[in-house]
Order: structure tokens, then C-alpha cells, then sequence
DNA sequence: TTAAAGTTGTTACATTATAACATTATTGTG
DNA sequence: CACAATAATGTTATAATGTAACAACTTTAA
């Protein structure tokens, strides 16, 4: 697999199977919540979703969500030209919203600059009450 | 338990060996971790650690490393008066260091605001190498 | 064509976390 | 003090999440 697999085309069966079930998904869904889904298809154990997740975390083509243990489909506009860089989870809908922003990321780096820490990777989740979900 | 429990005297036998379990370690461990730790002091079953930890993170005598699935004790100055906002965290070394930092809290603030999100809870994480470990 | 890399299937296991129930200890109030 | 309410503990069992390891098959590129 290249470096152009993030088209779609270009995925495995396995890899497409996992990226179709997370981006029919309202949210994130667990890995186990998939092999459910996808025990119609043929899956049976946890590797086979878990190696098409890397894969498609790899790709960029699906974010882990840590703070829940669970997967969401991209869903940034543009999904070429971005470095998605935090969420938005919704503790009520499940919804999850992506946030690309130069001020948030030029902090981030600015902080550890000046610690002389070496970035390989932010994870950045806020927890709360979306605007659809507080409507009073 | 009162809002005073903050104050180490206060604290359960149980949560006060979990607690000095984080402090005198290095770096962040996992709850089973801390089971095996405890065992000599007659821990038995995760719950036993879970919910020292539980009522530690409560009292932010504790952090949660939502990256790592451990706990670290709060080492930031001045415990009494800050709220840590982020996590840098060593992959070379475990090391964690505390980050609080107004800007950085005032922009999530402001993100979140735009998007009419109330927020909760922010999680951020930033994994790299530290200073000490890429000294060439 | 054939070696290398990628993908799949499968069994077993490791790690992280919670449910549920019974009991004991501590605290605040009349 | 009595005693109700809250907090803490001990324990067994189970749920949820994630990897190791091995064997086979498929695709890719020289």
C-alpha cells in the first residue's frame, strides 16, 4: 500500500469494510462495536478490525479518540490539505466535531519549544454539552 | 469526605497507600501496576486501587493520562491554586510534566464558545521526547 | 517469475475496568 | 450519647479493550 491509500479505491477489503461502518456511524464507535457490525461479513476476531484501524489511523482517514477508546470516522472539510488537531465530544449525542486551528497549534508548539520537548503527537479532546443538546 | 480532603491527612489508609505509590514513583503507572506495588500491603482486587484513585483524581491530587490508561501524582507547584491544563509526556523516559497555561486555555475557551460547545472536561496530551532525552 | 511486502484468518492471551453484594468505619445531628 | 447517613473496605466475578504469535494467501515491483 502507497502513500496515496487514503483514496478510498485503494483501501483492502477488510480496511473498507471498517472505514464504511465507521463513516455510516452518527459517532465514534468502539472496536468492538465494529466486529458486531461486521461478524455479517465474515469477522471474527478483534485483530482483523484492529490491523484495518491502524491502517486507517495511519492513512489519516480515521482518528482514535482516546478519552473514549473508540474510532471516528474524518470528517474534517478537505480532508487533504488539514491536520485535524483536537475534538469536540459530545457527552449527550456522541457527536464528535473536528478542530483545525493555527493559534491553538502555534500555542501548542510554542509550549514545547520552550521546554525544548520534541513533538510527535497532540492529543487534545474536550468533553461537553453540544449546541444541539443544551438547546433550553 | 469533605471539600478539605485535598490535604494528605485526610485521605483513607487506601487512598493514601495509592497515593504514595504515585508520588514515590518516577513516572505515571497504571492502576494494576499499582495493585502489584500493594499486594505486600494487602491489596487484593483492582477495585481496591480504582477507587483510591477514583476519589484521588476527584481531590486533583491525581491525573489521568487518557493516552497512556495511567496516573500520575500532581507534581505542578502550587498545588492548591492551578489547574493544570495539559500533559507532556516523555516516550522515551515516561516523564510527565504539567502544563498551565493561561493562552492555551483561553483559546480552547474561546473554540469551544464559538461552537456553542459547554465545556466539561479538556484532555491534552503531548507525547514526544524531552529534553533529557535528546540530548545529542 | 519470483522475492518482498502486504493482507488475512485464527487461537490464545494480556491488560484495563466495572458490577454487584456484604461488611465495617466515620461523621454529623438531634 | 444514639443513630442515621455517608464513606470506605473486601471480595468474587465478569466485561471491555488490546496484542502476540503463527500459518497461509495475495499483490506488487524488480
Amino acid at each position: 500500500m502507497n502513500e496515496h491509500a487514503h483514496i478510498s479505491g485503494n483501501l483492502s477489503k477488510n480496511q473498507l469494510l471498517v472505514m464504511d461502518a465507521l463513516t455510516n456511524s452518527d459517532g465514534p464507535l468502539s472496536a468492538y462495536a465494529i466486529l458486531d457490525q461486521l461478524c455479517d461479513q465474515g469477522f471474527r476476531a478483534p485483530q482483523q478490525v484492529y490491523r484495518a484501524l491502524k491502517k486507517l489511523v495511519d492513512f489519516n482517514m480515521v482518528h482514535r479518540l482516546e478519552s473514549l477508546n473508540a474510532f471516528v470516522a474524518c470528517r474534517h472539510p478537505g480532508c487533504e490539505d488539514h491536520e485535524t488537531l483536537a475534538f469536540m465530544i459530545c457527552e449527550n449525542c456522541g457527536q464528535v466535531s473536528e478542530i483545525t486551528d493555527n493559534l491553538l497549534s502555534k500555542r501548542l508548539q510554542h509550549l514545547a519549544g520552550a521546554a525544548h520537548f520534541v513533538l510527535n503527537k497532540m492529543t487534545i479532546e474536550l468533553r461537553g454539552v453540544c449546541i444541539n443538546c443544551h438547546a433550553t
